[in-house]
RNA sequence: GCGAAAGUGGCGGAAUUGGCAGACGCGCCGGACUUAGGAUCCGGUAGCCGAAAGGCUAUGGGGGUUCGAGUCCCCCCUUUCGCACCA
C-alpha cells in the first residue's frame, strides 16, 4: 500500500516534464496538428481560480488531444502591457517594467505548478521590444495600404487629471478617478480603417459555425450593416442641400421635417445666418454638451429647436421645416434625418411635443387610424397611401424601386451604414508601443523605416498621471533626424492601444523568436488557425473581432492564407466566491496556490472541471473541491491495490471467455471510453465526462468485491490477487484505460499510477485507448413499457431483438397485461431506445 | 424598451436526435469495520399515500401538438447577460 501524496508528485512530475521538453513542438508536417490556445493573460500579479479554470480547461483539450495522436501546440504569453501597471507606477513609483516581469514570473510559477503543459519555449510577452517591433511593422504595413491614418477626433478627457480617457473609463459622464465631469475635446488621433473590412468581417461570421451563437450575434449587432439611401433635400434659399440616410424611403412622402445633429456642419452656417445668431448659438451649444452626457449616461428627453429654415421633400416637393435635435447622432449616416413621425417612435415623439405635423403614408392593418388620434407610430412594412404615384405598392419591395428612381433624377444613391466606427488606437500613455511615426516640417508625417524598427520606449522613471503623453517629455526621444531630409523632426509621443498587441500573438506563437517578420509564413500556415480557443466571453467583440480585422490585413500583406484566426470559440463562465466576482478589493479571492498546497494541483483541477459545464458560471466551494479530492484518493487506492497482479509488460490481452461479470466490466471500461472521448472532444462537457469515470471506478470497486480478495479498505488492505488470467486481463483493460482518461484531469497522478502499473513509457507519450462497440453492445436490453404513456413494467429483451418480439415480450408481461384486459389496444409503437408504447381505450 | 439565454431534489448539476426525469458529486440517513471515527467500504436518499406490492404527483406557471414533452409550439412569470435613440 502506498499513500498518495499529491504535492511530492506535482513537484516530481513537473520536472520530469521540463526536462523532457514534454509539451515542446516542431512542424511536423506528416503529423496532423492541433492548436490549443487560451487568451494569454494581463499580468495583474496573480492568478485566482477563475483565472486558471480557462487555463485547464484549455488543458484538457491539448493532453487530450496529443494521446489522440495530434502534433499539439499549447502555447502561453503575457498581455503585458497596460494602463494598471502605469497606474501602479504613478502610486508607488514602481517602473512599469519592474513590476510587469514580476508580476509575469509569480503567475508563470503558479500556472506551472498546476501542471498546465504549455511549450513554455514559445512564451512571449507583448512588453518586449522583439515582440512590440512587430506591432510597429504591422503599423507600417497598415498606414503604407491607407489602412492607418490620422485625424482629428473627439475624446474623452479629464480637466483635472488632464488625460484622455476611455470610453470604459468613464463612469456616469465623470472621471473614474477623481469625478470631474469628463469633457469633450478634439485630438489628433491614430486610425485603423477597419471599416474597410466591416463587410467581409460580417459576411465571415456565417464561417464561424463553431463558435457560440451569442458571440456571433454580437459581432453582427457591432457591426451594424443596414442598408438604405442618402437622399438630398434642398435647403430653401440655396447652398448645399442637406444629405440624409435612411432605411425607409418608403415612408418619404412622410417625412414632415428634416433634424440635424447638434454637431452637424451646417448648423454653424446657420447660426450665423440667423437673425439672432447668439441665441442660436447658445442653444447648440447646450445641445451639444449635453447630448455627449446622454450619451454617457443612457436615455434622456428628446429636445430640439426650429432653424427657422426650410428644406424641400424631393419626393413630395413640400417645403419642410429644419430643426436641430439632441437625439440625432453625428457620428451616424449623415447626422441628419428625415422625420417620419406616423412610422418612427422617435420622430413620433419629437412631433408630438413640439406639435410638428404628422402624416399617415404607410397602411399596415386593416385599421385606418388618422394622425390625430394615433398614438404611437406604426413601424411595419405596409401599403403605401398618400404617396403619389407610388400608392399601393409595398415595401420592402417597392424600396429598390424607390433608390433607382433616386438615383435617376439625381436626388439621391443607395448606401450602406456601418455602425461599426474606425478604431482608435492612440494612447496619451507610457506604457505601451510606441507609434512608429516622425513628424518633419518639410516632409510632414514620415513613417519610420523598418530598419530603425524597434522604435524603444525608453526608460522614463517619473509617471504622473498628468500632462499629455509621457514621452513627450523625453527630448532624447521626441528629438529626431527626419528619415527623409535628415533635418530636425519629432516623434509621434502616443503609444498603441494594446488591443493591437492581442490582436495577432496568436500568430507569433507559431514562430516565437523571428527577428526578421512577425512570424515566417510557414510555420503560421501549419499551425493556424487556431483549433480550439477559450477565453471570457467578455472579449466577444473587441479582441476577437479586432484580432479578425487584423488577420485579414496580414493576409491582405501575404504573411497568411486564410481569412479566420479562430475555428472553435469556448467562452468559459467566471468562477463566483459569496455570489460575486473574485477580486482584490472585494476580499473573495481563491487562491489555487493555497488550494493546491492543500489537495494538490490534480484535485483542483478536476473539481473545476467536474463542478460544471466549462460555460456556465461556478459558485467556489471547497467541499466540492474535497469530494474531488475524495475522489483522487478512491482512484489511487483501487489501482494501488491491483497493481502489482495487473502490472507490467506481457500481460495477456482480453480474450471473449468472460464470465456475467467480466463481461460487464469490459462493456462499462468501452462504454466509457466513448463517452469521455466524446465528452472532451466533441461536446466540451468535461463535467460529465469526469463523472463517466467516477462510474467506471464504481463499477472497478463493486468488480472488486466479486472477487476473491474484496475491495481495498484503508488500514491494510490486501494485495489484490485473482488466479484467472481473463480477470486480470479485464482488470488490466479497465484500468489502464482510467488511469489514461484521467491524467488530462489529474496528470501528476496519473503519471505516477502509470509507472507503478509498470509502464516504461510515460503518459505523455501514450496512446489514447480505443473503443471497440462491439464489446461495448450489450447482450440484453432493458426495454420499458408504457400503457398510455406511463411506465408499467420494463421486460429485458435480447440486444438483437426485431421489433415484433419486442411487442410480442412486452404484451406478455404480467403487470402490462393487468393494464390492457378489459381494454382495448388501439396502437403499439416500438421506439428506438428502445422502448414499448402501448395506447389502450 | 428591444434582443438572447436560462429556470430540474436540500445543493452543484445530468438527460447526446421527442423515448425509463434526477446520472455523477456534495449534503443528509443507516450499516460494516473499529477503543474511537470528522477516515474507509457498503447501502439508502424528489414529494405524497401505503405494512408491502404498488399507486399518485412532479422539470417556474397556464394551454397546445404527440402513442410519448425537461426537450417542440403559443401565452405569462422570474433571473441573468447583451444592446440601448444607429434613423
Amino acid at each position: 500500500m502506498t499513500e498518495f501524496k499529491p504535492q511530492q508528485l506535482d513537484k516530481k512530475w513537473q520536472q520530469a516534464w521540463t526536462s523532457a521538453k514534454a509539451f515542446e513542438v516542431d512542424v511536423d508536417p506528416s503529423r496532423q496538428k492541433f492548436y490549443c490556445l487560451e487568451m494569454f493573460a494581463y499580468p495583474s500579479g496573480y492568478a485566482h481560480v477563475g483565472h486558471v479554470r480557462n487555463y485547464i480547461i484549455g488543458d484538457i483539450m491539448a493532453r487530450t488531444k496529443r494521446m489522440r495522436g495530434y502534433n499539439v501546440l499549447h502555447p502561453f504569453g503575457w498581455d503585458a502591457f497596460g494602463l494598471p501597471a502605469e497606474n501602479a507606477a504613478i502610486k508607488s513609483g514602481t517602473h512599469p517594467e519592474t513590476s510587469t516581469l514580476d508580476n509575469i514570473a509569480h503567475m508563470k510559477g503558479q500556472l506551472q505548478r498546476l501542471g498546465i503543459s504549455y511549450a513554455w519555449d514559445r512564451e512571449i510577452a507583448t512588453c518586449q521590444p522583439e515582440y512590440y517591433k512587430f506591432n510597429q511593422w504591422i503599423f507600417l504595413r497598415m498606414f503604407e495600404r491607407g489602412l492607418a491614418y490620422r485625424r482629428r477626433s473627439t475624446v474623452n478627457w479629464c480637466p483635472v487629471d488632464e488625460t484622455v480617457l476611455a470610453n470604459e473609463q468613464v463612469i456616469d459622464g465623470a472621471c473614474w478617478r477623481c469625478g470631474t465631469t469628463v469633457v469633450a475635446r478634439e485630438l489628433e488621433q491614430w486610425f485603423f480603417r477597419i471599416t474597410a473590412y466591416a463587410d467581409e468581417l460580417l459576411k465571415g461570421l456565417e464561417t464561424l459555425t463553431a463558435w457560440p451563437e451569442k458571440v456571433v450575434v454580437m459581432q453582427r449587432n457591432w457591426i451594424g450593416r443596414s442598408e438604405g439611401a442618402r437622399i438630398k433635400f434642398p435647403v430653401a434659399g440655396g447652398g448645399d442641400p442637406i444629405e440624409i440616410f435612411t432605411t425607409r424611403i418608403d415612408t418619404i412622402y412622410g417625412a414632415t421635417f428634416v433634424l440635424l445633429a447638434p454637431e452637424h456642419p451646417m448648423v454653424d452656417r446657420f447660426a450665423v445666418e440667423s437673425p439672432d445668431s447668439k441665441a442660436f448659438r447658445d442653444k447648440v451649444a447646450k445641445f451639444r454638451a449635453l447630448d455627449r452626457e446622454s450619451r454617457l449616461t443612457g436615455a434622456i428627453e428628446k429636445e430640439g429647436f426650429d432653424t427657422g429654415r426650410k428644406a424641400i421633400n424631393p419626393f413630395t416637393r413640400e417645403d419642410v421645416p429644419i430643426w436641430i435635435a439632441n437625439f440625432v447622432l453625428a457620428e451616424y449616416g449623415t447626422g441628419a434625418i428625415m422625420a417620419v413621425p406616423a412610422h418612427d417612435e422617435r420622430d413620433f415623439e419629437f412631433a408630438r411635443k413640439y406639435d410638428l405635423p404628422i402624416r399617415i403614408v404607410v397602411q399596415a392593418g386593416p385599421d385606418t387610424p388618422s394622425a390625430e388620434s394615433m398614438t404611437e407610430a406604426t413601424t411595419n412594412y405596409g401599403r403605401m397611401v398618400n404617396s403619389g404615384e407610388w400608392n399601393g405598392q409595398e415595401a420592402p419591395a417597392v424600396i429598390t424601386k424607390m433608390i433607382a428612381d433616386a438615383e435617376k433624377r439625381g436626388i439621391g444613391m443607395g448606401e450602406v451604414q456601418y455602425r461599426l466606427k474606425d478604431w482608435g488606437i492612440s494612447r496619451q500613455r507610457y506604457w505601451g508601443t510606441p507609434i512608429p511615426v516622425i513628424y518633419c516640417d518639410r516632409d510632414g508625417v514620415v513613417a519610420v523605416p523598418d530598419k530603425d524598427l524597434p522604435v524603444e520606449l525608453p526608460k522614463v522613471t517619473t509617471l504622473t498621471g498628468r500632462g499629455d503623453s509621457p514621452l513627450a517629455q523625453v527630448p532624447e526621444f521626441v528629438n529626431v533626424k527626419c528619415p527623409k531630409c535628415g533635418g530636425p523632426a519629432r516623434r509621434e509621443t502616443d503609444t498603441m492601444d494594446t488591443f493591437v498587441d492581442s490582436s495577432w500573438y496568436f500568430l507569433r506563437f507559431a514562430d516565437p523568436h523571428n527577428k526578421e517578420l512577425p512570424f515566417d509564413p510557414v510555420p503560421a500556415a501549419y499551425w493556424m488557425p487556431v483549433d480550439f480557443y477559450s477565453g471570457g466571453v467578455e472579449h466577444a467583440i473587441l479582441h476577437l473581432l479586432y484580432s479578425r480585422f487584423v488577420t485579414r490585413v496580414l493576409r491582405d500583406v501575404g504573411l497568411v492564407n486564410f481569412d479566420e484566426p479562430f475555428k472553435r470559440l469556448l467562452t468559459q463562465g467566471m468562477v463566483l466566491k459569496n455570489g460575486a466576482v473574485m477580486s482584490k478589493s472585494k476580499g473573495n479571492v481563491v487562491d489555487p496556490d493555497d488550494m493546491r498546497e492543500k489537495y494538490g494541483a490534480d484535485a483542483l483541477r478536476l473539481y473545476v472541471m467536474f463542478v460544471a459545464p466549462p460555460e456556465k458560471e461556478v459558485e467556489w466551494s471547497d467541499a466540492g473541491l474535497e469530494g474531488s479530492f475524495r475522489f483522487l484518493v478512491r482512484v489511487w487506492r483501487i489501482v494501488d491495490h491491483w497493481c502489482e497482479t495487473i502490472g507490467g509488460e506481457g500481460m495477456p490481452a482480453c480474450s471473449d471467455d468472460c464470465t456475467g461479470a467480466e463481461r460487464s466490466l469490459r462493456r462499462k471500461t468501452h462504454d466509457t471510453i466513448r463517452r469521455v472521448t466524446t465528452d472532451i472532444e466533441e461536446r466540451m462537457h468535461l463535467n460529465t465526462g469526469v463523472s463517466s469515470l467516477m462510474e467506471l471506478v464504481n463499477e472497478l470497486y463493486a468488480f472488486s468485491d466479486t472477487t476473491e480478495h474484496g475491495a481495498p479498505t484503508r488500514g491494510e488492505p490486501p494485495v489484490g490477487r485473482v488466479e484467472r488470467q481473463q480477470t486480470i486481463a479485464v482488470l488490466k483493460e479497465a484500468i489502464d484505460a482510467l488511469v489514461v482518461m484521467i491524467s488530462p484531469f489529474a496528470p501528476h497522478m496519473a503519471e505516477e499510477l502509470w509507472q507503478m502499473l509498470g509502464h516504461p513509457e510515460a503518459l505523455t507519450k501514450t496512446s489514447w485507448p480505443s473503443y471497440d462497440p462491439a464489446v461495448a453492445k450489450a447482450d440484453e436490453v432493458v426495454v420499458p413499457v408504457q400503457v398510455n404513456g406511463k411506465v408499467r413494467a420494463r421486460v429485458t429483451a435480447p440486444a438483437d431483438a426485431s421489433e415484433d418480439q419486442m411487442r410480442e415480450l412486452a404484451l406478455a408481461d404480467a403487470s402490462i397485461r393487468n393494464h390492457t384486459t378489459g381494454r382495448t389496444i388501439v396502437k403499439v409503437v416500438v421506439a428506438k431506445g428502445p422502448l414499448v408504447s402501448v395506447v389502450v381505450r
